[in-house]
DNA sequence: CTATTTGATCCAAAATTGGTATCGGACCAT
DNA sequence: ATGGTCCGATACCAATTTTGGATCAAATAG
């Protein structure tokens, strides 16, 4: 197979149609660009010039080759361009978990940062729960999840990124809908929605451990995963739910969202989770514009 | 700037992750392809390699990297291939002039033809008069000419595509439009509407020719170089013309086209005409169609 | 702790590349 | 015609680069 330099030989002379000119362009002498010439006509086995005493001309295989190898020429350059852009960290993709939940309040506002200040990385979203995240970062599937605790300590770094208080949501004819906030006494006494245990165990904990905290035991009508489905739920009038702050730009309606009264909760955590070995420079360009999003 | 060997060898170790194994693949020893790769490397001044002692891994910029180089092995390839079909004459492109009045009849179906039996070929078609094309000939603007009489024999080679009848446009609803042939004498008696003697040459001599041998002077109302706007002059009752059959192809609506009764005039010739020292490899190719439809 | 695996390094031999000198054909002016 | 000039091809030589075998260093597995 020919090589680059090759085809650089012949674009010179296709393009000075006169192998002295071409050869001080190229920074060499006329006749081993001669033999470059020929060289590459006998790789391709087409004669890509014709060379008559007094002038040199291209043949229509010189002519399509010329084309060709400009083109490849460009291919060249843009992909050594692209590669140390890559190796800066100023191009390239990224793959990213987030859980549903962040897709609401989080993820958003991460990816207009990104595209605004990195135009030419490619982040390739991926929604998963929390625990699926965890495994796919240790297999190094995704390079940043976006997920709840806990977090294990093996190999991976993290910082909390949000932090968000659950707020209830009624629907929006309920006698709670009234008030300004809401009692958590007053919404443990309505038929409760809640968080599956295992496909959203966070919340699902969250709660848990805030009710009996309070010493209250709500009745549970229903477990569901989604916030969105929890809303939807709630709007039909079936009960009463919590969620996270998050809900509020659902822009759900028919479903009215008050702030607990007596605010004691811990607040729903949302982490940015690498594996410290990842060698990926986008990361720490992404974690840094992670991080003032979660200070602003 | 780095040569296709390198990337031939950057792949081999990318889809391999190990220098031995991909070192055999290129049927070469170990030691050369690393430093190959670290010559690479050193090119981009991008490291696109991890190596760990057990195991090498991609980096980002090497991930990125891998793709544009299967991407620029593909496109060398596809050159190459791509060149040695033109100069087969599977391939390419054609430069083809030809003259307005052609475009109605014989350009159509010689490209049709080449677009069956030339999947691949570009033709590459422009609109001009007869005098033109030769000039563009001569100065290698263009490969073919599809043109009219006379050629001069300086270098050019040719031959008969067509040979057609010039036949009589009258408005629909005239007089003569009622007979299945026309008299010349009866067309001449009309005010006559005829070709421009520089843009058109070829028709205006060669009716000047008719009329002067069957002793008609028709009176001329108007000089027009293009058939359509004849033919539109004499459906606006004008007069009266005579237009190459080719003309039946455009269903010019509100014109009558007959033949001639007393038919001894010369046909009107279109000739394929090419530079003998034309080297493009379709142009036999192209030739020989040209000639298998003018034959048919 | 040793055997094995893997990529890097060293070195001599071989191949490739680029340069100088020269050739051969064609065009041009005299 | 004829000598001069221009231009690409060829021959040959020197320098560089590339190659591959031997070896090295590091790390893992048993």
């Amino acid at each position: 197979m020919f090589e680059l330099s090759q085809v650089r030989c012949f674009v010179a002379v296709a393009e000075e149609l006169h192998f002295g000119r071409a050869a001080a362009r190229l920074n060499m002498t006329q006749p081993p660009l001669s033999r470059q010439i020929q060289i590459l006509e006998r790789i391709l086995s087409v004669k890509l010039l014709q060379r008559g005493n007094r002038l040199v001309r291209l043949t229509p295989a010189g002519q399509s080759f010329l084309t060709e190898a400009r083109l490849i020429l460009k291919l060249t350059e843009s992909a050594a361009l692209l590669a140390r852009r890559v190796a800066e960290g100023k191009a390239g993709s990224v793959n990213i978990g987030f859980t549903a939940a962040s897709s609401y309040s989080y993820v958003p506002e991460l990816v207009a940062a990104c595209r605004q200040q990195l135009p030419d990385v490619e982040l390739i979203l991926k929604e998963m729960v929390s625990g699926d995240q965890l495994k796919r970062l240790g297999a190094g599937e995704i390079d940043i999840g976006l997920l709840r605790p806990p977090i294990p300590r093996t190999g991976l770094q993290f910082f909390r990124v949000k932090a968000e208080r659950m707020i209830a949501a009624v629907p929006a004819g309920h006698k709670l809908a009234g008030a300004t906030t809401i009692d958590l006494r007053d919404l443990a006494a309505e038929p409760f929605i809640t968080y599956a245990p295992y496909e959203a165990r966070y919340f699902h904990d969250l709660l848990v451990e805030l009710f009996s905290r309070a010493a209250l035991a709500p009745v549970y009508v229903q477990h569901l995963a989604q916030i969105h489905s929890i809303l939807a739920i709630v709007q039909a009038g079936v009960g009463v739910a919590l969620v996270p702050e998050a809900a509020e730009k659902l822009q759900f309606r028919g479903v009215a969202l008050r702030p607990l009264a007596d605010d004691q909760q811990r607040a729903a955590e949302l982490y940015f989770v690498w594996r410290d070995d990842n060698d990926n420079p986008l990361l720490p360009v992404i974690a840094a514009i992670a991080r003032d999003l979660a200070g602003a």
